[in-house]
DNA sequence: AAGAAATCATTTAGATATAAATAATATATA
DNA sequence: TATATATTATTTATATCTAAATGATTTCTT
């Protein structure tokens, strides 16, 4: 195995194609005081409002022990609030608080024209069976949740 | 801007598909005592022997800050060494040491193995065509160094 | 119903990521 | 040549990631 092959495996291409495609987007967070994470779980509770912890974990792709984190500084900020689930006590729901929910409109613009953008430097085909290719390399191998 | 979306962006796509790849991978690394970040840097210098720290970054696709920790704690362990460049003396050099060489042989084989085995659990043409929209997808939105 | 096994959010420990700054050195410009 | 600018590795501060463990609950098994 060369350097070249090594640079064309698929983790390395998945690395450099977030390097080459997040900055642009980290950047927008960071004028709205956010960081890449706290956008990701704002991003589901407004279009959710209220999700359970585990569930939450799930859709934002961050790992509970570092989600713990990242609630607990949106809670701080007033953005979002925990409660204790009725139904089952162990899990707790998160839900957007009125603060939270007025941030969308301040940074979504900017973030959708950022896609827009994207989307548009990339040969439409090209862009379509990348998608499609990620989305069946991502359920052929996705651990599954009982 | 649906949940569906969201969950269909590139972004989401790169990283659920990294998550659903890398910890057979990062099992392999684990019972060899070395990180994926550390795994880089070695894999890097098993095809090169010397590599300057600021190509061993961009090769690597970690960020200098990070790989100055990386670097110690190879170094700590004996298994690269740093010395300052002669022609330019801010860089540092960073080359392979015996003992570093002599983990390739106890890792790259189940590493190989690995990769074998995802790279047959995808359809080829599907496979090529993620691979090269990627590179293209790469390539056109890095940023440029000087 | 009682005990075993699983799930949930959380904590811990160590490593890495990101953004901003720094000192040392090199290069470019006037 | 002196000065401004750029680059290099590093440090700092804060946030996140990974792996492993925890206590509290719930579910499964018998």
């Amino acid at each position: 195995m060369t350097i070249q092959q090594f640079n064309q495996s698929l983790p390395i291409l998945l690395y450099r194609t977030l390097a080459a495609v997040m900055p642009r987007f980290r950047r927008i967070f960071l004028e709205a005081g956010l960081t890449e994470q706290q956008w990701r779980v704002l991003r589901v509770l407004w279009d959710r409002n209220e999700v359970v912890f585990r569930e939450l974990a799930d859709l934002t792709l961050i790992a509970p022990p570092s989600l713990v984190g990242v609630i607990d500084r949106l809670e701080t900020r007033g953005l979002v609030s925990r409660r204790r689930s009725t139904s089952d006590r162990r899990a707790v729901d998160i839900s957007l608080t009125a603060e939270g929910r007025s941030i969308e409109k301040q940074v979504m613009p900017a973030v959708a024209s950022a896609y827009a953008d994207l989307k548009q430097s990339v040969d439409p085909i090209v862009w379509q069976q990348l998608l499609a290719g990620l989305e069946q390399r991502t359920d052929a191998s996705r651990p599954k949740r009982r």
